[in-house]
RNA sequence: GCCCUCGUAGUUCAAUGGAUAGAACAGAGCUCUUCUAAGGCUUUGAUGUAGGUUCGAUUCCUGCCGGGGGCACCA
């Protein structure tokens, strides 16, 4: 890569001032914000002066001279600027070598390799059986499906894993509910079954708050439950399969897929071994009759794995999900979990308790955190029955697309709702607004997709002329080095480096946030002009462009889940 | 009470300790006989507060103020 080429400029300019090595910092290469300050700046030189008693711009103009000394062909031009940044400016060469390798890579343009041989299980998504889907399931699901898009990207050998709620107390006040207050056959037979059973459950909170004898009633039925109770198992698996079937449907429109399913009925005979080890170590001890893991110095509050009444707890369920992962996946595994920071603590608990348990090292085990999405009033909760089910987000969306043909709305309205989540930061918490979500215009997933289909019309009447075939003809002429660099180009090189801070960071909106930039110089590079025109020297070159920009972006939004029209 | 987070234009978001804090939406003004105007070009407008570290702080540290979350039988 390129940034190897100057970083290796800067380390021979520095050895060659003789320069105590041990003084050097890790050399630092940014893009700055001002593309006419170059491609890559170096702040080398306002680090180090300090160090070795010299005036910042001074050594910045003895690195240079050394560095142009032996200028490397990628590079045109070295300049030290304001208090000592030192400024380098790609050659328009590199540049065209650069497309061509861009239209040869194709769909590989962008690949990593920082993972290479490791293996990463991701978990995300994870919704509860008999609850809705709703909006705030979305971002773990599109957040989590875009970690493991660019973690693969990059080298990494992924599972993706849905770890369904299908098991718990939920489960007890289900059927308490269903037995008080309607029956299995009534729901079997209902149109919306699932709303008829999140009807009931939100009914069992109301009920509970007046009468809390129904709460331990509940926990006696879950007790029940993993005691394998024919009745309650029954209703149990009714309630998995229903619910299974409506999220199946969701994931097709949205296009996310899972290797592994397991859901934490899983491992209900997998936590006796924990329990042994736990006992083992004698890292947890009963107290008010549960059983407790306690951490050193009261680092975190204790963790509950067993109730009293002896039912396990989810935390307990997560220890044996990962110690089965760990034995399945190799101990150098890598675990993700894209859940909601409501759960911060409970995996910083996790994490220390595996390390304890010498299930995990250090580092192995990563909480990537979200914020939810908030109703201007308040936290939207299944418990009262005020969440947005997500299948209403989405028609409404495609409604709001619908001056397009019927197939089209659906990939632009299901575009729009993904990128409004993947363009922040996802530690935010998102305000629940309609216009927000159902944007189509400007820093929008749509603006992105309809960026591509009008990249590939280009390339449409480009092929009928011939365009491209004279590139060529037009790369041979050395006259091409003498032209301005254009802004497209100086972003369509940075692709792989954002995918490879996208996948150390575990933080999708790097790509999104570059693909709005990519496509606004694209776009701007496009103006009110034409690409395809014979009468112009330039024009080979120019669909060259297009080309890489029509690949860059389709990998780009082939990471962040969402898909690229040919036509719009 | 303790712990974790987040405070940036009117609004929604950016900014690996760097240069003049970027976009988008909304507002004002232009721009379509064109390969796609859901586009392009002008323009107005912001770092909660008080300190500290640093050559340099939106970024790191401390206090305060505000929003959100968590802290024993839900997940």
């Amino acid at each position: 890569m390129i940034r190897d080429i100057l970083e290796n400029s800067i380390k021979t300019a520095l050895w060659e001032l003789q320069i105590d090595e041990a003084k050097i910092p890790k050399i630092n290469l940014e893009h700055p914000e001002e593309l006419s300050h170059g491609d890559y700046s170096c702040n080398i030189a306002m680090v180090l002066a300090k160090k070795v008693s010299q005036n910042p711009r001074e050594l910045a103009e003895k690195i240079v001279a050394e560095i142009l000394e032996r200028k490397p062909e990628e590079i045109s031009k070295v300049e030290v600027a304001g208090p000592g940044f030192i400024n380098f400016y790609l050659s328009p060469a590199f540049f065209v070598s650069q497309s061509k390798e861009i239209l040869k890579a194709e769909d590989k343009f962008g690949r990593g390799k920082i993972g290479k041989g490791k293996r990463v299980v991701v978990e995300y998504s994870s919704p509860n059986i008999a609850k809705p889907f709703t909006i705030g399931h979305l971002r773990s699901t599109v957040i989590g499906d875009a970690i493991a898009n660019i973690l693969g990207f990059s080298g990494y050998k992924v599972v993706r894993d849905n770890h369904l709620g299908d098991w718990g107390t939920q489960f007890g006040k289900l059927i308490v509910a269903i037995k008080k207050w309607s029956s299995i056959a009534e729901i079997q037979k209902s149109k919306s079954p699932i709303k008829d059973l999140v009807d009931l459950y939100v009914k069992f909170h109301d009920e509970a708050e007046k009468d809390v004898v129904l709460e331990d009633e509940a926990r006696a039925w879950f007790t029940k439950l993993e005691h394998k109770d024919k009745e309650a198992k029954k209703i149990w698996e009714i309630c998995v399969k229903l619910s299974m079937k409506e999220f199946e449907k969701i994931y097709k429109r949205l296009g996310v897929k899972f290797d592994t399913a397991y859901g934490e009925s899983f491992f209900e005979d997998k936590m006796k071994d924990v329990i042994e080890d736990v006992k083992k170590l004698g890292i947890a001890k009963e107290s008010e009759g549960a059983y407790l893991v306690f951490f050193e110095n009261d680092k975190y509050p204790p963790m509950m794995l067993l109730k009293k009444d002896g039912s396990s707890i989810y935390a307990l369920r997560d220890l044996a999900a990962d110690k089965f992962r760990k034995k399945k996946y190799g101990k150098d595994a890598i675990i993700i979990n894209e859940v909601g920071m409501e759960q911060t603590l409970h995996f910083q608990q996790l994490a220390e308790t595996e390390k304890l348990l010498g299930y995990i090292k250090g580092g192995d085990r990563i909480h990537v955190a979200h914020g939810f999405y908030r109703f201007p009033e308040g936290k939207m909760s299944t418990r009262k029955g005020n969440g947005i089910w997500l299948d209403e987000v989405l028609d409404e969306a495609i409604e709001k697309a619908a001056f397009f043909n019927k197939a089209t709305a659906e990939v632009v309205g299901v575009g729009a709702i993904k990128f409004n989540d993947l363009k922040r930061e996802s530690s935010g918490d998102i305000i629940f607004n309609w216009d927000e979500i159902l944007n189509l215009k400007g820093d929008s997933g749509p603006y992105l997709q309809y960026s591509y289909a009008r990249a590939k019309s280009i390339l449409r009447k480009a092929k009928e002329e011939k365009i491209s075939s004279m590139f060529k003809f037009w790369s041979s002429n050395k006259a091409s080095d003498k032209r301005e660099v254009t802004e497209l180009e100086k972003m369509l090189y940075r692709f792989p480096e954002v995918v490879e801070r996208a996948g150390e960071e575990y933080s999708p909106h790097f790509i999104a946030t570059y693909l709005i930039e990519l496509a606004s110089s694209f776009n701007n590079f496009y103006g009110n002009g034409k690409i395809v025109d014979k009468t112009d020297s330039e024009s080979p070159y120019k669909v060259v462009l297009t080309e890489a920009f029509s690949i860059v972006l389709k990998n780009g939004l082939k990471l962040l889940g969402i898909s690229a029209p040919l036509k719009m």
